[in-house]
DNA sequence: CATTTCATTCAATATTTTCCGAATGAAACG
DNA sequence: CGTTTCATTCGGAAAATATTGAATGAAATG
């Protein structure tokens, strides 16, 4: 094992990337081990990324699968080498529209559809319709902003 | 008790938010008591969210509680009444900037100091010394992407 | 100023999420 | 084709979060 303890620039990266995927809400080990690739210039496998971060099996693999899931880390075969490799993504843009495709534009898909339901579920005769509509028209609103701002975001960070 | 079961739209709303606030990771409390007050014309007090939501005191309050404090929901006296009643705002601006002035402002600002801590610790004599300043300008045009983003995000919003 | 009405807190409970590591099974190897 | 080496799965342990409801105390009331 050429590294079994992360240097100090390392457990920087890492802590740094517990306290990022904490905003988003993540598990921290998905924090540790994307941090952890990220501050280490070769391809790390699973046995090595267990022996530098001192976790489990089951918990590892779980993040590298999360976060290859969604684009952040790419597997890496090297020539005549068993283990899988892992290397970390580094382009913003790809990080950025990983995590919106599979957390938030499933949600904003299906929202057109819970917005029609809600729609349906106003009953014209009701002396309510009217500020119905209104907060139906806001909903609709919003949807369409967020829709609009979804796209925007993996475009700016363009290429970096 | 005027009501004390919400009907079919505000039934629809409430799951609606509740679905909306795990797209944050927020607590289901958080969703239902937004939804609730927005689907409803008029003011309602805690009596009233806790009879026609199910839900505790406890919980009912702390959503209260959290959601006053990013902004999405104003307390409003009315004359002549005890009870402290509460409104949905509806400014998605005012949300937004809420909730990312609560959740991630605070972090990407922090962030400066422990990129800060990061550069510091890079070694100049190690052999990864060049490597880890690449490492370090990626975090740091990452962060500046990020900086000029949340303006951006709440400007977008406006007026809405 | 005693009483009632309310908002708020908090320790206990319940639930959900994350983590662990042994077991499984697939793929490479000899 | 048996053996070894690995990735992956999975049931249960542990940790973190959310919820509850009774207790507290502040503010209004008469």
């Amino acid at each position: 094992m050429v590294h079994s303890q992360p240097g100090e620039f390392q457990s920087r990266c890492i802590t740094l990337f517990v306290r990022a995927a904490a905003v988003f809400s993540l598990p921290r080990s998905i924090g540790q081990v994307y941090g952890l690739l990220f501050a280490t210039p070769r391809p790390l496998n699973l046995d090595e990324l267990i022996a530098m971060l001192g976790s489990s099996r089951g918990g590892t693999h779980d993040a590298i699968k999360w976060l290859m899931h969604i684009g952040a880390v790419e597997r890496v075969h090297l020539p005549g080498v068993r283990k899988e490799h892992y290397r970390a993504e580094l382009n913003l843009r790809k990080l950025a529209a990983g995590y919106l495709r599979l957390k938030v534009e499933p949600h904003v898909e299906n929202g057109a559809d819970h917005i029609g339901e809600l729609a349906d579920s106003i009953d014209p005769s009701d002396a309510e319709a009217e500020f119905q509509s209104q907060r139906l028209d806001k909903i609709r609103a919003w949807h369409r902003v967020v829709s609009g701002l979804l796209p925007m975001v993996k475009q700016i960070a363009e290429d970096r």
